[in-house]
DNA sequence: GATGAATGAGTCTTCATTCAT
DNA sequence: TATGAATGAAGACTCATTCAT
């Protein structure tokens, strides 16, 4: 009994911190770091302004918890992935289709993230940039990993890959994300893995281009040639 | 006398504009919209602070400006491009070195266009997204003649490989302009038309999944079947 | 069982308002009292900030406590002097040498107090003069006793002596003892006494000037009185 | 014509500047730095706030140019004084006489002066104490000049002399200056400096206390003594 | 007795923008 | 055209103090 009075006191606050912290994610999204008042944020929340400060630091302190907490759940979904999926193509998608979903859930505090990272060289950049870096790691080594599979081209480079795949999907988020309508995520994919895996020429201009360059084209066709001479010879 | 009194004044004004864009493209560059300063736009270009609102209704009026001048230098250039050169795959390739010539030389400020418009909804926003469209409409239509052409297939879509071209660079962009070494773009333009025309994925992998679809596999059908032809004769 | 509870309830409560009130004196005097905030003292003695006040009504209140106590211990020493020495001269020194001492452990939570007096007007000015004057009136008597005795000059102002005196020593303290080095009161105090009771001017200067009063012109007058009659005896 | 407009403007700021200092000094004066609201100086300067740091940098700002002004009339006055008078003690009494009418209007500020000082560690400190180490400078020479003149004694030492001087109105502006009345300087004047000079001893007590110790009075007694003897024989 | 949580009332300082000259 | 002066509207952050537990 006496455990649930003190209790009390710390879920007391918490549940102000979190609020406070939910309040902080819808403002900031909305409005962008410095186009957010924290009085405006402990007003949604139903606090007074200094509450805010009681537990952040900083309106810097919020943008970081509420970085660590997107990144935590991030990371979290990817680790189930790669722990239960084990064909490096599978555990592509599926984390891509995670992220998606993820992104779309939270694609304006990412933003945020970025913005913000863009015109500071604090804590905040730096954290970002480390939950960057540990993030898109796992692609890079799945990537390696194709390559090592010879499933990729070796040579391809995992970095562009992995530029071409965020690139590609952030342009994708925030194009679509902003419209009320829920994008299509499989159609996305499918149309996104196969121009990264099979490119976007066709069939014809393939033979005319770069198997021209590649040379199994003309060998082929010269085998081709070859053996129905012989075939006409034979016959 | 007089007209020359009033050129002189214009020439003035002139000058004292064009320093003042000047130093406001070098301090957004650098601080982004937020951490900008009117008042160090004025001490950089060398006159008042209230010179600035004398040749610019606003802040933001600053901001349009640029993004006036930067876009009409991207679109001039592109249009060289597109009536000099007639070729489809030579044009995207040309287009795409010039965009990330002009993207090296001013991709701070594009950031800065990009930042603002996320948290805006007034006239800046309208006009980065118009500039944005036509730009971006010259490569929808090289896509869509490319279809046409044949040289792509045709059920790419032109929106998402337009998509991946442009999250593809900007994420090049972000990741490689800001160190002070000057990237080797030649070496970027080749890898990414390498990923975006002929896809990732290595011929024996392709074999299994898309060749089937490819030519290459039909061919090899081809031989193989001729090749049986003749054991069967050899028999 | 149950006394032995409120005992040392009661005994917890002294030690926490000890605890508090000794963090409260390093603090207030190294940051002054605006300087220093509750939090500061409360965590520096180990206690929640809520804490202070449960003890003291206000943070005020803690230095009416600290005052308290300084002025006690100075009476105390003081009035033990003064039963215990006789001879006015005596006391006086005594007591300056007690006050120094005082001075040289607490100087800092003196200066708080006078700093604190000159800006406020309630309680804390109050109790601040009261003291203050109860302490100097000793000397005020100590003064008149010596006038009384014709120790000191009758045309001597008690009260400018006591402003000398105190305004010296203050002076001194300020200067002196901010320094890590242990200043050396007895030659203060020799020196101090020195020019107040003697003056600073030197003999010869003081012929031309006081000596005519003083009794030392009259006996060299009447040495060159008696040395002129040996003269005309021995003429 | 042309140059009046223009001192228009420049004589508009000057008014504004010289308002905010005055309402400042007022205000600084009766609360204290802490205690006074820069917005209160605005309102009583007839400004807004915002406008109060346009012409100050901070409100540290303020304190600062409220000491320069203070130091530089006290300066000049000073120099004036050693300018126009040559013997050290008139120098001395005039500097002194000068210092008491400035202080008298000024003590508020030089309280503030001395209270911010005790508890700050930036530049306002630094200035304070060099002003005040140019001031007292003065005195220490004319002391010191003193000495070698033989005026007074050579084991009187020049700084505790300084501090004596300055404790000592220092102890009695604060004292004195509070009050409406107008203390009387004059007297003030005379008495320290009859101390100082003379000490607080009368004659009967000189020859029984410091005469005993310094020996001269024994002598001359010898001497007397000697001489009657002779004077006896003599006869 | 002790405290974690919460807050109201500041407080200085910033900055885009206006305006008279 | 150019500008010095002036300002209104924030805006983040502080801190002594209260109160329920």
């Amino acid at each position: 009994m006496g455990v649930k009075k003190v209790d009390g006191r710390l879920e007391r606050g918490r549940r102000a911190k979190a609020a406070i912290l939910s309040a902080a994610i819808d403002i900031f999204s909305e409005k962008g770091f410095d186009g957010t008042q924290t009085s405006e944020i402990a007003r949604a929340a139903g606090y007074a302004e200094s509450t805010v400060f009681l537990h952040f630091k900083n309106k810097h302190g919020l943008v970081l918890a509420i970085m660590q907490d997107f990144y935590r759940g991030l990371m979290d979904g990817a680790n189930i992935i790669l722990a239960t999926t084990h064909d490096g193509e599978e555990q592509l998608v599926a984390l891509v289709q995670h992220y998606l979903v993820e992104l779309l859930k939270g694609w304006r505090i990412v933003r945020l993230f970025a913005t913000i990272a863009r015109y500071t060289e604090d804590e905040t950049l730096e954290q970002f940039m480390e939950h960057n870096r540990a993030y898109t790691g796992l692609y890079i080594d799945i990537f390696e990993g194709l390559k090592a599979d010879n499933t990729f081209r070796e040579d391809v480079d995992a970095r562009q890959l992995r530029d071409m795949l965020f690139g590609t999907i952030e342009h994708y988020a925030m194009a679509n994300f902003t419209r009320a309508s829920s994008p299509d995520i499989g159609v996305f994919i499918e149309r996104t893995f196969s121009i990264l895996f099979y490119g976007a020429k066709s069939d014809s201009s393939l033979s005319a281009a770069s198997r021209n360059e590649s040379g199994v084209d003309k060998k082929l066709d010269a085998i081709l040639a070859l053996l129905g001479d012989q075939d006409k010879k034979g016959a």
